[in-house]
RNA sequence: GGACAGUUGGCGCAGCGGUAGCGCGUCCGCCUCACACGCGGAAGGUCACAGGUUCAAAUCCUGUACUGUCCACCA
């Protein structure tokens, strides 16, 4: 005998082991198919998979699988991410703390050894999760953003960028992480709030009067202040501009100037101009000719100011440049502040606007094809909601800083000649002795020799000590070249010519600009087509409460340790049942056990169903016919299931199907029609109930297994010998098909009105607390003529789910003496319960009834005495608020009656 | 400052023109020979607020409030 509860841990090893050696999930390309791919965002190499992880690919699996059954050449190209900074950050802090050293003590090639061991490591464990998870992704031919082909790729469209001149090299203002070493992009900048202070300084006039107060969150950079600046409608000020001021502690004088980016309202309405430090103030520093004056390097201390506080953290010497402010009488005033700070998205730190020479991808013509992609909707985004956002932000799009200073990444293809760029070029010697390029500047004389491998010699002087540029690219270039580079791009691979274009992007939307919108701009700048013609973008993950996970906080559920708990099936489930395009899921394990207890639900009565087949032999087909209203109804039901089931995967709604499903299976079909069955497995009926039951569950379990793989496959290798199916794994069988045959809108309605009589007696055993095992009589008298003879034809039903031994049925009938009355539309229901009623109780239901039943009869009455009404509203809609009155009516006429009978 | 989304029973959500559904939780009764990870039943909602369109609005429109997200150089 079976265990009463499904365990799913042995099941899944197995099987997750069966599918990758069996190689189901590999490629096909099979050129008689239509192809359904799906590339994956490939994780960082950053640690453990999450819950935001198991959530989207998930759901990539579930329509991956989908397709497959689908008959389409469905591939899920599986892959990682070398995930530049992230990684660099990990790998730095391990050696921290489990060596005590960092990057500099090893040496950027024994670093970067490191690096491709931890790949190796963490890789595996990656690998490892997605095989646990049941994706399906061939495990045995993965990509790496950093391998041979994917480098190969990088190169091309660096080379092609850069002879189109869309690449340059540029210097100007950019983000600078201070913690981490290097240029960010715009988007990889976050705006965070943050208390903190506005601090009211006072600038002396040159003359000696008392000048000008301005108000600044960042009294350290005063020192780099290139001017004081008020808006040139401002009466306050007017004629205050073109005078000089002293510039508190640096005593060094700077004129007031007049510029239109000054807001009145704001603090004192005069504003200090650093254009090294503030983006803005660069650009009022270009109109106005400022110097741009550095007083904060890349390490985040102060250089070139007065003798005190150079050389200090950027804040320590706010706080000391403060309180010597307030000392010298210079500060005015210091206020709270709430205002946003730039943070870097990888660590958390302030960001340093900083002048540097970096590589950048000119952005305005390769953002016009995208542009349009978008506004046609040949690329589109579900929810479409998302289209403007999109929209927004290519149009508005800036150029791609792509140089970062750090180790860990696609190395920049551009080598030096020591010799004719001997200007441009800036070295240093590194800890291990060894000389490093480590500043290039253009603008000095560097000149570039773009080349995958060292050139051979200089084509200028023919000389060949060439050094390669010490910057690696953003780790997003590669990630943008993803849906090509997989297949071999720019080879001409037959993946490519199969694959290529991929048919949805699954992803979410918090990297729809970083990574995304990226993607759409490299495939249609190289191949002329978009990589991917659907977007779908899925909600994050967070904790019950709504919060984010976070290590920080605590509140960070890891998956595996929920599917070695519950099973991967329930844990997948759990998220698709939630799944509602770009929605965010509170999940807690709490979530799961509802999944959990479906598949229990499904374990069991397949287990049922197994049991009543033991007596019989080989396999039995689906009945060409429905005998009993039973079985119309569940092939109604049915049918209805699989439609919007399939549905559901075609809309990306997956909450759709995983809750068709579940209410199909658990609510109509173990509920109702296993129950109704049971008692014809006594009767020579029992091959055509159990040919039903069998098919009718083999293929509810086709239509789950691209949701809960695990125990659909398990529990249909049992099944397969009675369903006559050769193939093993249900992913190479055929989803069932939506069949409008097996409508019965008739059986629907019968099957209704059993639900309905059935309930109601129920309820009335239930709150009388007559016993589960005492069977009743009951008499049903029903006037409509159609529900009598329903009544009359099923009477076997309700007596068997209703546990009534006695029923009597007719015309009219009188109403018993001391019974309990319900209605089901025009039926009045009576028990007759001598002995059990408790008179208080059932007055008390009765009123409620009379209490609903007026309440009904009232509105019903109004509306159907509404001119407009009669006038306006579709026949159908009229002919039903008439048999509601009716019903309403009949109702309430019994329950006064039994009010009275009972009195 | 701009844009977008959400506001439905205790909690989490679905529904998106014909007077409310689901899961969890709560309460009551059941170890009914597949399942107590179960079965049956009950309680619980003026669908944020105010206008409007319509015969009819949770559902469409406008505005307000609150919540959240994204974008943006008010120091």
């Amino acid at each position: 005998m079976l265990p009463k509860a499904y365990e799913p841990q042995e099941v899944e090893k197995k099987l997750a082991e069966k599918w990758q050696n069996a190689k189901l999930f590999a490629a096909k390309a099979d050129p008689n198919k239509k192809p359904f791919v799906i590339v994956i965002p490939p994780p960082n190499i950053t640690g453990a998979l999450h819950m935001g992880h198991a959530f989207t690919n998930t759901l990539q699996d579930v329509l991956i699988r989908s397709h497959r059954m689908f008959g389409e050449d469905a591939y899920w190209v599986p892959g990682t991410d070398h995930g530049g900074i992230a990684t660099q950050n990990v790998i730095e802090k391990k050696l921290a703390k489990e060596e005590h050293k960092t990057r500099h003590d090893l040496g950027r090639e024994k670093f970067l050894e490191t690096v491709w061991e931890w790949y190796h490591e963490c890789g595996n464990a990656i690998f490892e999760q997605f095989r646990k998870m049941g994706w399906a992704l061939d495990l045995s031919d993965i990509r790496f953003t950093m391998d041979e082909k994917r480098a190969r790729a990088v190169f091309e469209c660096f080379k092609q960028w850069w002879e189109k001149k869309y690449i340059y090299r540029g210097k100007r203002l950019i983000n600078w992480c201070v913690r981490c070493s290097t240029a960010l992009s715009d988007i990889e900048v976050e705006h965070l709030p943050e208390n903190g202070k506005l601090w009211h300084l006072r600038y002396k006039g040159e003359d000696g009067s008392d000048g000008i107060v301005i108000a600044t969150t960042r009294p350290e950079t005063i020192y780099a202040d290139a001017a004081i600046a008020v808006n040139p409608k401002d009466e306050r000020y007017k004629n205050m501009v073109g005078k000089k001021v002293i510039i508190p502690l640096a005593n060094r004088a700077i004129p007031i100037i007049a510029d239109e980016a000054v807001e009145l309202e704001f603090g004192t309405g005069a504003l200090k101009i650093t254009p090294a430090h503030d983006a803005t103030d660069y650009e009022v520093g270009k109109r106005h000719n400022l110097p741009v004056m550095t007083v904060i390097n890349d390490k985040g201390k102060m250089i070139n100011c007065p003798k005190k506080y150079n050389g200090m953290d950027r804040d320590v010497c706010r706080k000391e440049t403060v309180k010597d402010l307030d000392a010298a009488g210079l500060l005015v005033k210091e206020e709270k502040y709430n205002h946003a700070v730039s943070k870097c998205y990888r660590c958390g730190s302030p960001i340093e606007p900083f002048m540097s020479e970096q590589w950048f991808v000119k952005m305005d013509e390769l953002a016009k094809p995208v542009v349009k992609a978008a506004e046609t909707e040949a690329l589109k985004f579900h929810p479409d909601s998302w289209k403007k956002p999109f929209l927004n932000w290519m149009t508005n799009i800036q150029d791609w800083c792509i140089s970062r200073q750090i180790w860990w990444g696609h190395r920049i293809p551009v080598w030096y000649c020591r010799e004719c760029s001997k200007k441009g070029l800036t070295f240093a010697t590194d800890q291990q002795g060894k000389e490093q390029l480590t500043k290039v500047s253009f603008e000095d004389g560097a000149q570039p020799i773009v080349s995958f491998e060292e050139p051979a010699e200089c084509p200028h002087c023919h000389g060949h000590d060439l050094v390669q540029d010490p910057d690696v690219l953003d780790t997003w270039f590669s990630s943008a070249l993803w849906p090509m580079s997989v297949f071999g791009w720019p080879e001409k691979t037959p993946e490519m010519a199969h694959f290529y274009p991929t048919s949805v992007m699954v992803t979410g939307y918090e990297i729809l600009y970083l990574w995304v919108a990226r993607m759409v701009l490299t495939g249609l700048d190289f191949t002329g087509k978009l990589p991917f013609k659907d977007v779908y973008l899925n909600g994050i993950v967070r904790d019950k409460s709504g919060q984010k996970m976070s290590k920080s906080k605590g509140n960070v559920i890891d998956p595996l340790d929920m599917t070695a708990k519950y099973g991967t099936d329930a844990v997948r489930f759990s998220l698709l049942m939630q799944a509602v395009p770009s929605k965010d899921i509170p999940y807690s394990e709490d979530s799961i056990t509802g999944a959990r207890n479906f598949c229990n639900k499904i374990y069991n009565a397949s287990r049922f169903i197994l049991m009543n087949m033991e007596d019989i032999k080989g396999p039995l087909a689906m009945p060409k016919e429905a005998k009993e209203l039973a079985d119309k109804w569940i092939l109604d039901r049915y049918a209805t299931a699989i439609k919007t089931a399939r549905e559901g995967i075609e809309k990306y709604n997956l909450a759709l199907t995983a809750n068709t499903l579940y209410h199909f299976l658990w609510g109509d079909f173990c509920d109702w029609y296993i129950e109704l069955a049971k008692q014809r497995f006594q009767t020579e009926e029992k091959e055509y109930v159990m040919a039903l039951c069998v098919n009718i569950l083999y293929n509810t379990l086709k239509a789950l297994h691209p949701l809960i793989p695990f125990i659909t496959e398990e529990i249909a290798a049992s099944l397969r010998p009675f369903v006559n199916e050769k193939e093993e794994f249900l992913l190479n069988q055929k989803y069932p098909e939506f069949d409008a045959a097996l409508l019965n809108a008739d059986a629907l309605k019968q099957m209704e009105i059993v639900q309905g009589v059935t309930k109601e007696i129920r309820t009335i055993r239930s709150q009388f607390n007559v016993p589960p095992g005492l069977k009743i009589k009951a008499v049903i008298s029903a006037t409509d003529e159609q529900e009598l003879s329903v009544v009359n034809a099923q009477a076997a039903y309700i007596q068997l789910m209703a546990k009534v031994e006695q029923l009597q049925i007719g015309t009219n009938l009188a109403k018993p003496k001391q019974t309990a009355t319900a209605t089901f539309g025009k039926i009045a229901i009576y028990i007759p319960l001598t002995g059990l009623i408790d008179f208080e109780k059932e007055k008390k239901r009765l009123e409620k009834d009379i209490a609903a039943a007026k309440a009904n009869i009232a509105s019903r009455q109004a509306r159907l005495s509404q001119e407009n009404f009669i006038k306006n509203a579709p026949q159908a809609q009229i002919d039903k608020t008439k048999a509601e009155l009716a019903a309403a009516q009949t109702l309430l006429a019994q329950a006064e009656a039994a009010l009275a009978d009972l009195a």
